[in-house]
RNA sequence: GGGCCCGUAGCUCAGGUGGAUAGAGCAUCAGCCUUCUAAGCUGAGGGUCGCUGGUUCGAGUCCAGCCGGGCCUACCA
């Protein structure tokens, strides 16, 4: 609602300023520092000064007493040297929320693909992940909030040296055969994405000192791209388990997709093969005949020898795999993949994997006209490659529509380690923080984590609510935990790196999900409360006319209130602008905090007066709707009670 | 060597398109539970926005150069 007054502002100023003076300025709305220069600040007579060589507060002065009436805005006054300040009709847009209003929803329009989580699946899930399945998640959120179409693809390398690895060791190592592999899946007392995380860190430390082994690894790759043998066999075995226990372990936080493209299908399909021919077609990549890179397919520009994308055994590169599954994110590829059905999320909703068998229909995937990859920071450099691949082929169009969604990595403080009884180097010991290691197995699982918070928050409510079942109580803890989890790896924007501190992850005072879940909780509560009382939530459009909403938004409290509650479509209109969740995180905090003032302020059942009691129960009733919104986008659900 | 990111309160971080007196949480200190849940609320202290120049009416924000720190620059992903 806030957004659309804005909105009208903005152009209201700028068909004035076009028709006065002759100028067709993108007139910004801004926010006043204090709250009692009114609502919106328009800073265009600074912008106007210098074109029109008159002192801003004269033409601030003009603006004002020429602009004539705007819908919704009460008064137009001129502030400081030249601000254009606006007060809005506090009645009207009571009124206008009273009544439901909201914005008006995006048409739906083209599809954008968000890919995101993609971990290889060759060990548990750790927090490093959690910060890129949160964030694209989250981003998925906000755009289908805005009423966008979007097409949720999570990746498996599911055929590349990280579980060739994991076989070297279950195969060399510890001279495990396939069935020996099955019953250790069968093996209901072993976690297997915990198991394979300690022996993927086993068998890299072994490369170190036996650098013949390397051998078995890429043995273990050919058998896994011929397809054919035991070896290949067990590489399937891991990596479709593990994939389970990542979507299990993503599902505990809300996390779901739509497709799982698979690089095993990408190789059968032979999308390698057509992009290739693409790619030499258009003289993207050459092949190199001297050099370190001699008998590569290199493609040139990017660094100072070029980007291998074949090798010179005739092997294709990972970014070589990815450009193809670029070309077909877009439905450039010319090949498609087939599908068949995974597993089906609680609201019915069918995750598809791909298949290279035909299989019968399923929906249509790819075919984007926009496509976000949430990748960490550390992969620009195989994101340009990517891009510079389309733009190679002359797809500059959809080379301007890729957009690397990056974030900074999660990073362990020392302290931390030394919590976790990792061992450090000196070296590492005396660094900011160390970066979280796969191949040392250095790192906080992600189910650990969030276990530990399940612990932490079941106390709390235990301690609160003695009398809820142990069943109950779980439920609760375990949604807290969501909460704080989400929050946390929200909060922090994305170019921060996050240096993780179980101290602050595991809190749950101040700016941190369930601070945001009790207000919306205590929101509830007194809807709850009032009904046990016998009373009814009234009709609100019945009961308070405009005038009255005018009467009770007099108070300067109450108004400061609702606005920041009216803000949430301009609060994630903007976020996504900035592609920066952490703006709808920081929103949520702040909705929180102007709800629990609310609250701590106004005895809300008790209120002798009717007018002022039906007002009071409508702030309620919409700061609710607005917290559970804003809490839904980040994916923090709300207990029943904390 | 080249590229990207970070540097703001004791700590962890926010600070759209330059704008009015630089903010929050944690921590510290002082208050608030016969009342709709204290996972909360109120108040206090705490700042050379890394440094130096520049652009201009105006710079935490833009530009240049330094100083710290991190990441990338593989025939790994």
């Amino acid at each position: 609602m806030f957004h659309s007054i804005e909105q009208h502002v903005s152009s209201a100023f700028r068909a004035h300023i076009l028709a006065r003076y002759g100028l067709d300025l993108a007139v910004a709305v801004e926010q006043p520092r204090q709250s009692d220069f009114g609502e919106m600040a328009v800073p265009a007579a600074f912008q106007l000064a210098k074109q029109l060589r008159q002192a801003p507060r004269k033409i601030a002065a003009e603006l004002a007493a020429e602009i004539g009436p705007i819908e919704g805005v009460a008064a137009v006054e001129v502030a400081g040297n030249g601000y254009v300040n606006i007060r809005l009709d506090r009645g009207a847009l009571g009124a206008a929320l009273l009544r439901g209003e909201s914005e008006e929803a995006a048409p739906a329009g083209e599809k954008v693909i968000v890919e995101h989580t993609n971990i290889n699946p060759n060990k548990a899930a750790h927090i490093g992940h959690l910060r890129n399945a949160t964030l694209g998640d989250t981003f998925v959120r906000m755009l289908r909030a805005r009423g966008q179409r979007v097409e949720v693809q999570n990746y498996i390398d599911n055929t590349g040296v990280q579980v060739a690895d994991v076989v070297v060791g279950f195969h060399y190592l510890e001279n495990k055969t396939l069935e020996d592999v099955k019953a250790l899946l069968a093996d209901s007392s072993v976690r297997f994405d915990y198991y394979c995380w300690d022996l993927y860190a086993r068998t890299s430390s072994y490369y170190k000192d036996h650098a013949e082994a390397l051998e078995w690894r890429s043995a273990t790759l050919h058998a896994i791209e011929a397809g054919a043998g035991e070896l290949a066999e067990m590489a399937h075995l891991v990596a479709d388990a593990i994939v389970e226990a990542h979507l299990a372990t993503m599902l505990r936080l809300g996390v779901e997709y739509d497709v799982l493209p698979r690089e095993s299908e990408i190789l059968r399909l032979r999308f390698w093969a057509s992009a290739f021919e693409l790619l030499k077609e258009h003289r993207a990549i050459y092949r190199e005949t001297e050099g370190k890179n001699a008998g590569c397919w290199v493609m040139p520009g990017l660094s100072e020898e070029g980007k291998v994308i074949v090798r010179s055994d005739g092997t294709v590169t990972y970014v070589g795999k990815d450009i193809a599954y670029q070309l077909w994110k877009f439905g450039l590829l010319g090949k498609d993949f087939y599908y068949r059905p995974l597993q089906t999320y609680a609201d019915g909703r069918v995750l598809w994997v791909t298949t290279g068998e035909p299989t019968e229909t399923a929906p249509q995937f790819g075919h984007g006209s926009r496509v976000y990859n949430v990748i960490d920071a550390r992969q620009s450099y195989l994101q340009d490659v990517v891009v510079a691949g389309l733009r190679g082929l002359g797809y500059t169009a959809q080379a301007n529509q890729s957009v690397h969604f990056s974030y900074e990595m999660v990073a362990l403080t020392p302290g931390c380690c030394a919590e976790l009884g990792i061992p450090l180097s000196e070296e590492d010991r005396a660094r900011p923080y160390v970066e979280v290691s796969g191949r040392k197995g250095l790192g906080v699982k992600a189910d650990d984590l969030m276990d530990t918070l399940i612990a932490k928050a079941l106390e709390e409510v235990a301690s609160r609510h003695a009398e809820a079942s142990a069943e109950e109580q779980k439920r609760v803890a375990g949604q807290i935990a969501i909460g704080a989890l989400r929050y946390f790896l929200l909060k922090f924007t994305r170019t921060s790196v996050i240096a993780f501190d179980f101290q602050e992850a595991l809190s749950f005072e101040g700016e941190t999900g369930p601070y945001l879940q009790y207000a919306a909780v205590r929101a509830r509560n007194i809807l709850r409360k009032l009904e046990e009382r016998g009373e009814r939530l009234p009709d609100f459009a019945a009961e308070l006319s405009r005038q009255a909403m005018a009467r009770q938004l007099q108070s300067e409290d109450f108004w400061h209130l609702l606005l920041a509650a009216s803000k949430a479509d301009s609060a994630i209109e903007e976020a996504v602008t900035a592609g920066e969740p952490a703006h709808v995180a920081k929103y949520a905090f702040q909705l929180a905090q102007a709800f629990n003032n609310f609250y701590h302020q106004y005895p809300i059942i008790h209120e002798e007066n009717r007018e002022k009691k039906v007002f009071l129960l409508w702030m309620t009733d919409f700061f609710r709707r607005q917290l559970e919104r804003t809490a839904g986008i980040l994916g923090i659900p709300i207990p029943e009670y904390m």
